[in-house]
DNA sequence: CTAGGATCTAGAGTCGGCTCTAGGTCAAGT
DNA sequence: ACTTGACCTAGAGCCGACTCTAGATCCTAG
């Protein structure tokens, strides 16, 4: 049905997984591939669809944040194979938690952001055609009780500058 | 009601905004702030709650990814008053889409990340007491049409390493 | 034979955003 | 008088994750 062990350059590896050259042998380098590349004729890397596919996770996870070292441990613990499934369950339960702490992080933030813009779209006298839900999620209770108090002092007086 | 006007020393600054005393030297140096700091005697900073209030503006901006020349551009538009809402606007508006653009990948990110933590729960034979939905969001299908296909080759061999 | 392009190695350079150091001033406490 | 601690300036150093360079090798096409 289809070729698994199809040998791959290190250039055709790179326009698939979006790595460059370099990344892909510094990430060798680096320790984070699952098993060593092999070598063709001439000494050229040689990439197998496995490779393709590894560093596809590789790239997902980097995207959302993973440093290297935790990268090279997960490409640790699946090459010493079976056994070690808790271990790989917590790194990646620990990652998980990181992601999703980032994202709320992220969707505080946007409350602010969205506050500021319905800020000047109101005083350009724009009523936000149809982007905006009601008027503006009030930052001054952003979901989590923060001590940060963006809603009195902050957004009002930040759009002049004290002189004025 | 409330005294507007106080002096704050760099370290109360730090300590109510969370950045370091070297930062906020720091950022003064880089034009972030909208006025310049004032110096009291022996040519110490001296901040008021004004500052604070921006510079929890810029912490939060900063959380969110904006990038330093940015948050620049930003406070050199309040710095000179009003008149320039559109500009800030136009900013704002970027950023916001930076920051659901990276949400939108995170949350992508966490639909593997999910799955991962799924596949190593069922091989411990852990049912994953109370966390997950059903069984897990499948991988396969991540909402957007993108060109990487994790759910056959990738996440199923991705476990134990070729040799196996 | 020659030229072009992809690859190789080892190691240096880059970038953003701080962090830290060195060497000094200043005010308060004992 | 002396120490402690917060502050000052200018500039060097650091970290992560690549990116780029130099100089060599190899393959293919004309």
């Amino acid at each position: 049905m289809a070729e698994v062990a199809a040998s791959l350059s290190i250039g055709q590896v790179a326009e698939r997984t979006g790595l460059s050259v370099h990344a892909l042998r510094f990430y060798e380098h680096e320790g984070l591939f699952v098993n060593p590349v092999r070598r063709g004729p001439g000494g050229r890397r040689v990439y197998s669809q496995h490779d393709v596919d590894w560093l596809t996770v590789c790239v997902i996870l980097r995207a959302s944040g993973m440093p290297l070292p935790a990268l090279r441990r997960y490409a640790d613990l699946v090459r010493q194979g079976a056994g070690n499934e808790g271990e790989r369950l917590a790194l990646m339960r620990e990652h998980q938690a990181n992601v999703t702490t980032q994202i709320s992080k992220l969707a505080e933030s946007l409350d602010l952001i969205r506050f500021k813009v319905g800020v000047y779209e109101d005083s350009l006298g724009l009523d936000s055609a149809g982007d905006r839900q009601c008027h503006a999620p009030a930052p001054s209770a952003p979901s989590h009780p923060t001590e940060i108090r963006i809603g009195h002092a902050g957004v009002g007086l930040m759009n002049t500058p004290p002189g004025g």
